[in-house]
RNA sequence: CGGGGCGUGGCGCAGGUUGGUAGCGCGUCCGCUUUGGGAGCGGAAGGUCGCAGGUUCAAAUCCUGUCGCCCCGACCA
């Protein structure tokens, strides 16, 4: 293969695009791979498609290898079956809709689990048909409230979707596995590093789900790990609860006057001033906040949810939503409170709510973070504006309704597993896969035959990678302040054959090496622009980031030609008799 | 949805407060020179100043409305 640089259709620009702000948008445009068609969608310029192509090409090899079968649904698909999961309404304003000249619906799939199932229960009906793993590379869509860096939250993208398909929960483990083993030997090939980090399933109902994160800053998954090998989304930290005190010798709980206190560091502040302990100060962690939450059912359903966390930690929406999923959840709002007078804000306590508390079976439910457990000691609301509660007794003084996982999750907490403290870190989402069981197996009536002749409920599960993301994972792991340094496998092209000057020697000995390789199956990307002067070309090649650079110019009439690598581990003056067989050795090594 | 910012040749920007024939850098085209680190000189093409309405002799500039885009947050299988 050889592409020469005098008429790829490319334009490689000098400064960085205004609306990029990080290094794999701002590169990928810059260099000639993308172009932005509308927010959140792009057009894919020939050097981007030549890594993408090879992005997807190991996807198929190790779905292949894993036993999984490429197929390809449209992206525009008819209202009907996402109407029979409920995911039409579920899915939100996040779904792209649109309508037929006949004003029927249709959607832009932002995911094709109702079509894989429903298209195996097509053509299948029996156990013996099981297992079987289907997958396709297909465009997805969904309008994001926010599309943002590039190609790494687009409303357009390339998925990698895969579903497994099993008579039993064995059967969909071993799927599973396979599927878990394909991602890691893909995201070895690709050279991108990844964690594999526990997860909600959220949505998407089943028992486990496993996210491949690549770690970097610019992340926008947030994930703890621990030194003992401990990782985990956060919406997946399960809080270590500490053992329960007796309570015998804890002093009766009081009330005290704290007014104009609505916070936790002004009660923190005034508790200091008028109830001073003798061994301590009054710590944030000393109180126990109670916040009020709005939850909203699958069937409309609205319910009031009082989230009871340590004083110095947040409530985590995203945890809490987890926690509740499916339910959605929302800040109470004032028409909520004014149906709640037991609810004072500023000065919300557990004596006052809660099912098991007050015995009211429709009341409001009272969940506490896993800290409170029974005997720990709190200051807390009085339920009357402008005193709190000192000394109230988990246990004794109240009873929550539960646990939830609900409250923030911070560096040093310890690990669920007990490996030690929880480091924070932050990922690109680039992998999720999940074992679904059988929601929508059930919802649209997948079923076969098992051996004693009955209707089984087949089980699934989905495998996603993102692949344009995992494209724009690796141009942010691969690139310095010049520009793209793409890992070999991944590359547009194996060598970047540079000429420079006008010495039509020059060219003609470029040329010719140019065509030896690429006839023995060396791809290469040529740069014969005549009349461009060699520190464009250098700065290009460096842009584009091809990692093997071989520049024929001022050493040829010695009889060199210099070889460098992009990474810059390397620069050699090679006799020009010598200049291919270093080539082949170097592109050799490299795959 | 909340906050902030921006719409002026392909890209990046100035001009706007004080209305008067639209400008700079990069890129592109032609010619000559130059050729190992984003060249020089000379010439050229390319813009309904987001859109609509208004004020005015005159609007990129002032007024009203509207649309769009970007960034931060919320949201996000």
């Amino acid at each position: 293969m050889l592409i020469r640089m005098s008429t790829l259709f490319l334009r490689t620009l000098r400064e960085d695009p205004v609306d990029a702000e990080v290094a794999s948008h701002k590169l990928l445009v810059r260099a000639g791979y993308i172009r932005r068609a509308a927010p959140g969608i792009y057009t894919w310029l020939p050097l981007g498609l030549r890594v993408l192509g090879k992005i997807e090409q190991i996807v198929r090899e190790e779905m292949a290898a894993a036993g999984a079968q490429e197929v390809h649904f449209p992206a525009l698909l008819p209202r009907e079956p996402y109407e029979l999961t409920n995911r039409w309404t579920e899915y939100g304003p996040n779904l792209f809709r649109l309508q037929d000249r006949k004003q029927a619906d249709y959607l832009l799939a932002p995911t094709h689990e109702e079509m894989f199932t429903l298209l195996v229960k097509d053509l299948y009906s029996s156990y013996k048909d099981l297992p079987v793993t289907l997958y396709q590379i297909q465009t997805k869509y969904r309008d994001e409230a926010r599309p943002r860096a590039g190609l790494l939250r687009g409303r357009e993208f390339i998925m990698k979707d895969a579903y497994s398909f099993d008579i039993d929960d064995e059967g969909l483990n071993a799927s599973y596995l396979a599927q878990r083993d394909a991602y890691e030997r893909i995201f070895a090939r690709l050279g991108l590093d990844y964690v594999i980090v526990t997860a909600t399933s959220g949505a998407m109902g089943g028992s486990r789900s496993e996210e491949f994160l690549s770690p970097t800053a610019i992340g926008e998954d947030t994930f703890v790990r621990s030194p003992g090998g401990f990782a985990a989304n956060v919406e997946a930290v399960t809080t270590h609860a500490p053992a329960p005190l007796p309570f015998e010798d804890a002093p009766a709980s009081r009330v005290v006057d704290t007014p104009d206190t609505p916070t936790i560091d002004s009660l923190v502040e005034r508790l200091n001033e008028i109830a001073p302990r003798e061994d301590r100060a009054w710590h944030a962690s000393d109180t126990l906040k109670n916040v009020v939450f709005a939850l909203t059912g699958v069937g409309g359903e609205r319910e009031l949810l009082v989230v009871g966390v340590p004083g110095d930690r947040e409530v985590d929406v995203k945890r809490l939503e987890a926690a509740v999923s499916p339910a959605e959840v929302e800040p109470a709002g004032d028409a909520d409170f004014a149906k709640h007078p037991e609810l004072v804000r500023g000065y919300i306590g557990p004596q006052a709510i809660g099912r098991a508390q007050t015995g009211n079976e429709d009341g409001i439910r009272y969940l506490v973070d896993p800290r409170i457990v029974s005997g720990t000691s709190w200051v807390t609301g009085a339920n009357v504006a402008g005193k709190h509660v000192v000394g109230l007794v988990a246990g004794r003084d109240f009873t929550p309704d539960g646990t939830i996982e609900a409250a923030e999750v911070r560096a040093g907490d310890p690990s669920p597993d007990g490996s030690g403290p929880l480091e924070l870190a932050r990922g690109i989402e680039i992998g999720h896969i999940f074992q679904l069981g059988r929601k929508y197996a059930d919802a649209l009536g997948l079923k076969v035959l098992d051996a004693n002749g009955k209707q089984q409920v087949v089980t699934m599960g989905s495998y996603g990678i993102g692949v344009s993301r995992a494209l724009a994972a690796l141009a942010e792991n691969f690139h310095d302040d010049k520009g793209l340094a793409w890992p070999a496998h991944i590359a547009p092209a194996d060598v970047h054959i540079v000429a420079t000057g006008k010495d039509p020697a020059v060219f003609e000995a470029a040329g010719a090496l140019a065509n030896e390789l690429s006839e023995e199956g060396v791809e290469v990307l040529y740069d014969d622009r005549p009349k461009v002067s060699p520190g464009v070309k250098f700065a290009d090649a460096e842009l584009l980031g091809v990692p093997l650079i071989v520049v024929v110019g001022r050493g040829l009439a010695g009889g060199t030609i210099e070889i460098r690598s992009r990474s810059g581990d390397f620069r050699d003056e090679v006799p020009v008799a010598e200049i291919a067989q270093r080539v082949r050795d170097e592109v050799r090594s490299r795959n």
